[in-house]
Order: structure tokens, then C-alpha cells, then sequence
DNA sequence: CAACAACGAGAGCAGTGCTCTTGCGATGAC
DNA sequence: GTCATCGCAAGAGCACTGCTCTCGTTGTTG
């Protein structure tokens, strides 16, 4: 793989280059549905149906680019921990998020590929599982060092049902990552979240809802971050114990107005599809 | 619009009605993707170029599929805030995120025609807006029904920067709806979290990652909405045995819960290539 | 009834993914 | 050094797609 192997070994991890970077270039001007093979070829000088001799189909080739899309937005998050570095967990939990976030929005198109729906005839194979795991890994380096400082607030086990439990022990086996499975599973709900926050930005849900994008997500990362246990060290302890999520105890339990229902039925009531 | 206007309107309206069903199939079969004028002029027995009489392109056509499905998933929305009432407000909250994931499971090609990456030539037109918007209206009622009963916790001021606090406040007020801004920020939030679990469970993020799902949204939706400020009445909510819902699986007419898993598992699935 | 607008059918254009065959040229075995 | 072999590019071609244009027909309306 690595010794100068002839040649025409080199023409073709260079052609193959070649082609994935027009093709990257194609998919940020256009999106992945505008991928063209043919107009791949035509921009390299080649005709289309050489281009099969580097990648059997266009879902292959768009693999490809998921592949390295996925390992693109990895890195900035993996890059986010050793930039970010401290005690604070909040702090680089949001850090990671942010930098997902910068990541996407200097790539929206790519981004789309991986947080969108689905591509028609794409069945996800193998080999994205491992790159496409890396920002998750990333969230969870934070948490796992929160534990190990003492700042991870693990919520009863009574919280999350016995399946969901077993879900997150046996993805803790799997990543042989020791973190307790309350824990893990509030992890991944907030992980879940974080890409609600940015595909909701990134594909125009909040048009004329949030202007002051970035320091909306700022915060709600932070919140997502509380919510899933982490804590800030000291000083702000004072205020984990209320911290959203948990143990809210409602503060005034003072009774119904409670024709609420009507007003339902008379503001949406006739409003059928 | 309604009189008995000619032979040919009445026509119209119906090869019109027509064209969207089909295509609605189409969609629903294979993808937004792999929707095609020709295949559904095909399917209706007449040539495609007759079909441009009545959607001016391809993209006009999705843009129509587009605005029902807002509709119907608002509707779902909507019907689960009547199909459910009561003075919970967290119990609102998450059957109306139910409600939703139900239609989503249904539907999981019309759902990523609505909250998937942007569709290539389409701009959300004016017309979708107000469709798009009846999912967070639904959500937002539950919290005002809340702070009318005194069960919406608002978070501090401080917890927002002014500029998301000024958003918040013209949200508010083109909405015409009196709830504090640092309580819709967090509603916003939470709103966009919602469709990342969704997102998440829908595209296949959660593969390997959580099997119960259904258990898992519950659970999640619920922490959401306390992390949004909802309370529940007095304090029995607080031990669980049917806190968040998980067990209490609301009947909806539209239910059919299992098949919809077993359906999205065939349609979205893993097809090795 | 006649003028007119709406309509369906068909041909055609430019583009797509993909397959198959053909011929060239560098590689490697003898 | 010669020559068969194999990788590769090129081209033609197939079955599609969205979309446009023209041309008769048909329902509506003055």
C-alpha cells in the first residue's frame, strides 16, 4: 500500500484523488443531488465511462465522500478536545459542539449528506460506521473525563426504563467505555439533540425564528450538556442541584384555569388535512 | 371556489387531486428522490407533458407534497392536543411528541421530505411557512396552557444573551402569544431537539446504538419538555411508575406502531450493496 | 354558432447513470 | 528483447429523466 508500488498504482490513487476532489468540489457548489458522474468526468478532461474503472457507481462514489465527510467533521470535533483543554467539562463539551457546528456551517452541503435524509439507494455500509462515530466518541471523551474529575452528575437508574438500560450497557460493552448506563443513555439523547439544534439551522427551520443563531446554540449546547450530567467545577455548583432536567419540583402547584381544551379546539379544531 | 363552477374546473381540481395521490404514493414507496412526472403520468395513463398543465415542474409537485405533509403532521399534532387532555402539562408535551413520531414511522419519506437535508432547487416557498409552523404551535399551546395554570417554569433571565431574548420577543409578538422570551427560547430549543431524536431514530443514527426506541423518546421528550419550563401538577409525578409515559402508550386512531417500525426497517434498510 | 382558451398527445432536446465493445499502451514473463 | 497480458480510455448505445414546443381536439363563453 505504502512502498512506491509501480507506476500505474500511483496514476490511480492519483486519478482517484482527483476524482473524489472534483467530486467534493461539485457536491459543496450544488448539493448531492446535482452529483453528476458525467460532469465529474467532463471537468477531469475524461469520458464518463472511464470513471467506472474508479468507482464501480455513483452511490460509491458518493460513499466515498461520506466516508471522508464524516471523518472531516470527526477531526474538527476530536480537534476541539486537545484546543479546548481544562477541567471544565461544560466548557468542552460545548467546545466539541461548536466546533461541529463551525465544521458544518463552512460545509452545509456535506453536512446535509451526513444529518439528512438519507440518500435514495444508499444502504450504509461498514465502513462509514467507524468514522461516523467519531463526534459521538468525541461527546463521550468529555463525559468519561467528567467522571473521572468527580463531575458527572449520574441520574437514578429509576429514570430511564430496564430496555433502555440494557441498550446503553451493551453500548458501553461494545465501546468497552465505562460510564454508567443512566449516564450513557442520557448521552445520547443530548447527542441526538445537538444535531436537532444544528440541522434545524442549517436547513432553515429557524428563518425568522432565531436571528442570534450563534448564541442561541451556544446556550443550548450548555443546557444539553447540564442536562446529560455534566457539571462546571465549583462556584456553579451552587446552582446544579436545580439544573433542567431532573428533580423539578413544581414550584407552584396552584390549580387549573383549564378551559384550555376549548380554546384548543377553537383555534385548531377545524384545521384538518 | 366551492359552487358546482363547470364540468372542467370540477376536472381540474380532480386530475388534480390525482396527480398529487399518485405521486404521494410514489413518494411514500421509494423516495422523494425517485419521484418522477413521467412514472406518475404513466401511472395515470396520460403523457407527461400533460401533466405540466397542472404543476408548472417537478419542483412545484414536491413543494405541493410538501405543504400536505406539513399539514398532516400538524394535524397530528393538533389532534393529540385534543385526543389528550388534561391539566399535565408534561403529559401533553410528550403525547403531542408522540403523536408526531407516530406520523413520522408512517410517513418516514414524506418526514424526510419535511426535516431532511433541503431538497435541491427548492426554496421554501411562502406558502409552507404556515403549514411548517403548526408542530411548534402545538407544542408552544402545551406552555401557554402551562402558564396559565401556573406550571411553566421561566427560566432566568440571564440564562439567554439579549440578542435571543430580542428574537424571543419578536417571535412572540408576531405569533400574538404572551409567553416570557426566555421561556420560548427554551421551547425553541426544545423544539429542535425534539426533531433530533426524531432525525436520529429515523435516518439511522440509532442503529446499534438504541433499540428501544420507543421507550427512549418518551423518556427523552419528557426531559425535554421539563428542561423547557413544563411542570408537572402537584408532586406524585415525581416517582415514576407512569411518569413520563413510557408505559402509558397512548391509542391513537392512527396508530399501528409495530408495523410502522418493521415498514421503515424495509424501506430505509440496510440493502447491502 | 363562432371565437377562444384549456387540454391531451406526440415529437424532440439535453441531460443522466450505466453497460459493452474496441483499441491502445505500459507491464511483466519468457 | 519479444510478445502476450492486462489496465485503461474512448466511444456508442440503452433506458431513463425534466422540460419545451407544436398541433389538433374539446369544452366554455360571448
Amino acid at each position: 500500500m505504502s512502498a512506491i508500488q509501480g507506476a500505474r498504482e500511483r496514476a490511480r490513487t492519483e486519478v482517484t484523488a482527483a476524482i473524489k476532489s472534483e467530486a467534493r468540489r461539485q457536491l459543496a457548489e450544488q448539493g448531492a443531488a446535482k452529483l453528476s458522474l458525467r460532469a465529474v468526468a467532463r471537468e477531469l478532461g475524461m469520458v464518463s465511462s472511464a470513471l467506472y474503472r474508479y468507482f464501480p457507481s455513483r452511490d460509491e462514489l458518493l460513499t466515498a465522500l461520506i466516508i471522508d465527510a464524516y471523518d472531516a467533521v470527526g477531526a474538527a470535533a476530536e480537534g476541539a478536545l486537545t484546543t479546548h483543554p481544562g477541567s471544565d467539562p461544560v466548557a468542552r463539551w460545548t467546545a466539541v459542539c461548536q466546533a461541529v457546528r463551525r465544521w458544518a456551517l463552512a460545509h452545509p452541503h456535506e453536512y446535509a449528506l451526513l444529518y439528512g435524509s438519507p440518500v435514495p439507494g444508499y444502504s450504509a455500509p461498514r465502513d462509514t460506521v467507524a468514522p461516523a462515530s467519531r463526534v459521538g466518541m468525541a461527546l463521550l471523551t468529555v463525559a468519561r473525563e467528567a467522571r473521572a474529575a468527580g463531575l458527572l452528575r449520574v441520574p437514578d437508574a429509576a429514570t430511564w426504563p430496564p430496555s433502555v438500560l440494557a441498550d446503553a450497557r451493551t453500548l458501553a460493552d461494545g465501546l468497552e467505555m465505562e460510564l454508567p448506563a443512566p449516564a450513557l443513555a442520557g448521552l445520547v439523547a443530548a447527542w441526538a439533540q445537538l444535531f436537532g439544534l444544528l440541522n434545524f439551522e442549517l436547513f432553515g427551520q429557524f428563518t425568522n425564528v432565531v436571528e442570534a443563531r450563534e448564541e442561541f446554540f451556544a446556550v443550548s449546547v450548555g443546557t444539553l450538556a447540564r442536562a446529560a450530567g455534566l457539571c462546571s467545577p465549583e462556584g456553579i455548583a451552587a446552582e446544579d442541584p436545580d439544573a433542567p432536567g431532573y428533580d423539578t419540583v413544581p414550584e407552584d402547584p396552584q390549580a387549573r384555569d383549564a378551559d384550555a381544551a376549548t380554546e384548543i379546539a377553537r383555534r385548531f379544531g377545524q384545521a384538518g388535512a
